[in-house]
DNA sequence: GACTTGATCCCG
DNA sequence: GGGATCAAGTCC
């Protein structure tokens, strides 16, 4: 509980939250693992979905910072991203490997592989093995700050489940999204370990981001340099 | 290199 | 409104 992130942990830069993020876990459903590939989305940014402005598809990434972006692509995948910075401002985290360490038989089973590796090493996949779709973009997916109020959006929606504007999803599925099935913690590894939001440190390593056409150079992709779980291995020179 | 579908764009 | 375009991916 007391090791779940605020909401105030995404209220910050984005490219700051994508390092921040690598080495905490990400849980759904009962159902994640390690974080260990990230990247960085930015509103002044020409490979953001929000460069162009506010769509109803990038609706949610223009809400408050905690809550999940997701969007479907390539015709049958979707990809999960988590809203950073302020309310408004359009940023995101994609999340693009886990290093998978809950609920691995249930993975298998949505993945149809048993190799771990295969399970979360790419935006899709993990997305698929965690179960995340369309019904879950604008849930949130951090813990409540302390008291008062951290941002809500301007009409009233706000609490715990679905706030996503395809007005679909069946609302009443509650299997996954539950309240506070949701949510990004600090792992639980020895203090010594633990930087300044109390994650496992990674070895981080910053390269361009996969699969964008635009601003293809801009460095944004965070990946924990030894982890064997990314979507694909480091170049030589950024191995060990 | 194929696959698959929906959001977005550009024209009208 | 309608058709063209192309996409933050995966395949083992």
């Amino acid at each position: 509980m007391s090791d779940r992130l605020p909401c105030a942990f995404f209220a910050r830069p984005v490219v700051e939250v994508a390092h921040d993020l690598l080495g905490c876990t990400f849980l759904y459903g009962g159902v994640g693992g390690r974080v260990v590939e990230v990247e960085a989305y930015r509103n002044d940014d020409p490979a953001s979905h929000t460069y162009r402005g506010r769509t109803p598809r990038n609706t949610v990434m223009f809400g408050p910072p905690g809550r999940l972006y997701v969007y479907f692509t390539m015709g049958l995948h979707f990809c999960v991203n988590v809203v950073c910075q302020g309310d408004g401002e359009a940023a995101a985290v994609l999340l693009r490997a886990l290093e998978p360490t809950v609920g691995l038989e249930a993975m298998r089973k949505r993945r149809g592989f048993q190799e771990p590796r295969l399970l979360c090493s790419g935006p899709a996949k993990l997305t698929q093995a965690l179960g995340i779709t369309r019904a879950d973009n604008g849930i949130r997916a951090c813990a409540d700050d302390v008291r008062g109020h951290t941002g809500g959006f301007a009409d009233g929606r706000d609490g715990e489940t679905r706030v996503g504007v395809d007005g679909g999803g069946a609302g009443g599925d509650g299997s996954a999204t539950a309240a506070g099935a949701c949510f990004l913690a600090r792992e639980g590894v020895a203090a010594a370990d633990r930087g300044r939001w109390g994650r496992h440190a990674p070895r981080i390593v910053a390269t361009p981001r996969i699969g964008v056409t635009a601003a293809a150079d801009t460095p944004w992709r965070f990946v924990d340099g030894d982890s064997p779980f990314l979507s694909r291995p480091l170049p030589r020179a950024g191995r060990r």
